[in-house]
DNA sequence: TAGATTGTTAATCGATTAACAATC
DNA sequence: TAGATTGTTAATCGATTAACAATC
């Protein structure tokens, strides 16, 4: 799959590098290579080199990149740098969690309040946040003018809630029920796939420990 | 990137055709064919077909698979029916979250005891599990013989968390610090790459709005 | 100039898709 | 038998890797 001309694999690559940049002490000179990045994190340094080429061209033979400008470059092609509100459906002990978690501020993402059907789970979390009835997200989120959506609901649920959620504007799905989504090609879902990294830990295990 | 002779691009997929499986109503006949599942999934159906083909060889022509054999011979693939237990290092709010978070029981996965640095965050949480001090975890993990480490530490912790747990006996890590973890080749580490989504999300955000 | 490092062009590898033969 | 559906073999596509020319 490709998209805005990175693939994805690619894409998934790119924070990596952002995270091995941010963390280099403040001691470390100001440049750095393609190669010296691939070498720390254990990857070939053509790969590095050609992906890190799709975010900038500031790279120079013999120096490399300037790491506070790569840095820079990285957060803006990843869309660190503009923050977008979200909206979260679902307000479980997950929901809850990435509703109250600061991280992802970091990221670009606010998310500005949640729904949830069940009139219990409704009121201010520990943070100040909002947790509302299900049947307000009409209303507020065409209000606020929120584009981002992300599902914390049970299964059997998440479809309609997506479909919830587009017809009151929504254009990007961040999906952590185990499911399939359909939706509009205009729309784009992002599936967390719990399920897969699940079975990719035990199957190891089963393994390693049958081997044994 | 092959696993168990079973690329993970299949591994990603096997998960949603058994959620899709799990989710048909009672009424449904007792059959389906692989035409039918990518019909509803909206993907290809050779996809499917081949997918379906390295988990089980019970398709038969013009009649398909046996829906609850082939739900049977998914969740053994996928390592579901038997139980793995875990130890949580990181007890944050998504490390809580995890922890508490009752629907990985269904993955076979069975969290046991978390761990966290700082000794305000140890204690029992709502649903009876105990979050120790770090440094107890030499001395549990080898002695449950807790094969599965969870990481939810921020990412300079890390790799820390990640060469303690492989020294006391951890064989496979979910990792959801957005870190590249270094570890022996013996060992199996599935990252959540969460910032990954969101620059995707983001991403897709941008280009609509720009587009309008 | 020499060497490190870049970006590019070509070769390889793996995964997806298409075509087709087998069979209930 | 005819047709739906399977599994397989071959073709295509895309991503990774290798080789190399360009350049600070």
């Amino acid at each position: 799959m490709s998209y805005n001309g990175i693939s994805t694999a690619i894409l998934q690559r790119l924070p990596i590098y952002l995270g091995y940049l941010k963390a280099l002490p403040d001691g470390a000179p100001d440049n750095i290579s393609a190669t010296a990045i691939a070498a720390a994190l254990g990857t070939g340094e053509v790969q590095v080199r050609k992906d890190l080429a799709s975010v900038s061209n500031a790279g120079k033979p013999k120096i490399g990149y300037i790491t506070a400008d790569l840095i820079d470059e990285l957060e803006e092609f990843l869309g660190y740098k503009d923050t977008n509100d979200a909206v979260l459906v679902g307000a479980g002990r997950l929901g809850r969690a990435l509703l109250e978690y600061e991280g992802f501020k970091a990221y670009g993402l606010n998310i500005v309040m949640a729904f949830d059907v069940d009139e219990r789970a409704t009121g201010k979390t520990s943070t100040g946040k909002s947790v509302f009835p299900l049947s307000k997200l009409e209303n507020l989120c065409k209000r606020m003018n929120v584009k981002i959506g992300i599902i914390t609901v049970p299964a059997s649920a998440a479809q309609g809630v997506c479909d919830l959620m587009i017809k009151n504007g929504i254009l990007a799905i961040w999906n952590f029920a185990p499911v399939h989504l359909d939706v509009p090609s205009n729309i784009l879902v992002r599936s967390e796939n719990m399920a897969a990294s699940l079975a990719m830990l035990s199957g190891h295990l089963a393994k390693k420990l049958f081997d044994k």
